[in-house]
DNA sequence: CGGTAATCTAGAACAAGTTTCAGACTTGAT
DNA sequence: ATCAAGTCTGAAACTTGTTCTAGATTACCG
């Protein structure tokens, strides 16, 4: 029953933190080992994606006891969203400095878009691992998931250049962040090529149009 | 190195068959054993979704050996999916036997798949498993899972009444595909409700007025 | 500084997916 | 009916995620 062992009560645990405001505050030497962590999680996902990023490996890697990698991370999954989370703080500052040229805002968010996709096209194991990461989340993950969610629809957002979405335009981001991550599934599976995410992507992204034509 | 290993050649194993046309013609027991399979898959699923579906229970709920049963199908994704096809086919005869009665291809659509999800609704546990399957599955699952994604394809023509889709209308489609997916996995991990999933499912379904005003 | 609670380490142990193997059983062709 | 090839079985072994434990270390409070 190792679904109920899941959700049991533990004592105490500090280090396992919700997302960038740090829950409990950690020791600079803590705060060190995350780095460390996370760090050896990316190397060795950018290696061979989901499944050359193997527990005792991240643990030996960034110098921590196994037992204590569960600590800061309850889970493989934990660990990958949080690496997620990682990537995906630097993509935004990346961005920010270059803001997206297009004229209307679909333009603008499907550039954004395609801009990370080349990200990651530089990097298709770690995307790999992340993405099929994100999507196998159970319950137990989705604190952080949504926390990644959260991260990406502040990202479109800002590429529409809009402060105050209406629920309309809230749902068109929703169906687009959808249309990403499924697209990107297929992409990684070998299912789809590069061309037709693009094709997806811009597909989606006139949605926008539909949702705000005053823009 | 198991992700070397899973690639590495075998030697002859017929009963590993890649969708409805049977590759090499299964006996009469065979077909059994493998209906024994995907029943005991389905119902170990409806208890407790994926982590509930053992491969050592499924094994002994189908009286069949672990070995027999990694011949049939050759990972736990490879079940899952597979049994996933299965449901599909079901649901299509039940589609096909009331057809959706809105006037535009949109409303056509989106009522489908709110039947559908109606359907998933009934058996969370089931979605559940077939759902983080069908996202997790690797490439080596590819073929099926874009089985299932053509059968998927065509229930959706079947609703906008469609036979001969122009590639834009393809693309919508496509975008209604990843949506659902992916709504849906939002669903299973409890971090949209089911309101939030009908009104992306309608939000996405206009795409398709988009690529064909003509209807 | 001394003591105590929390944290970290090494390593064993456990769970479930996957592989392997020897021997029994089926099947299909002669 | 018989033989060869292919299948199925039961059981053990292996891999990797996860949990547990006992003892060392560290952080913090007075």
């Amino acid at each position: 029953m190792p679904a109920e062992a899941k959700t049991a009560a533990k004592a105490a645990q500090p280090p396992v933190r919700a997302a960038q405001p740090v829950n409990p505050p950690l020791t600079e030497r803590q705060e060190a080992r995350r780095r460390r962590i996370l760090h050896a999680s990316a190397q060795l996902a950018s290696r061979g994606g989901f499944d050359a990023v193997q527990m005792r490996e991240v643990a030996e890697s960034s110098q921590v006891a196994l037992g204590t990698l569960y600590r800061y991370f309850p889970s493989k999954v934990h660990l990958l969203v949080a690496t997620m989370q990682d990537q995906l703080a630097h993509m935004h500052g990346t961005l920010r400095k270059k803001p997206p040229s297009g004229d209307t805002a679909a333009e603008r968010v499907s550039e954004t878009l395609m801009r990370a996709f080349r990200a990651l096209q530089r990097e298709p194991h770690l995307a790999d691992a992340m993405v099929r990461a994100l999507t196998f989340a159970d319950r137990s993950v989705s604190p952080e998931v949504d926390q990644v969610s959260r991260q990406t629809t502040v990202i479109i957002l800002d590429a529409m250049g809009l402060d105050d979405p209406t629920p309309a335009q809230l749902s068109a981001v929703r169906v687009i962040e959808h249309t990403w991550h499924s697209a990107l599934i297929t992409w990684l599976s070998g299912r789809a090529s590069i061309a037709q995410v693009k094709i997806d992507i811009e597909t989606v992204c006139r949605l926008i149009d539909l949702t705000s034509p005053q823009d």
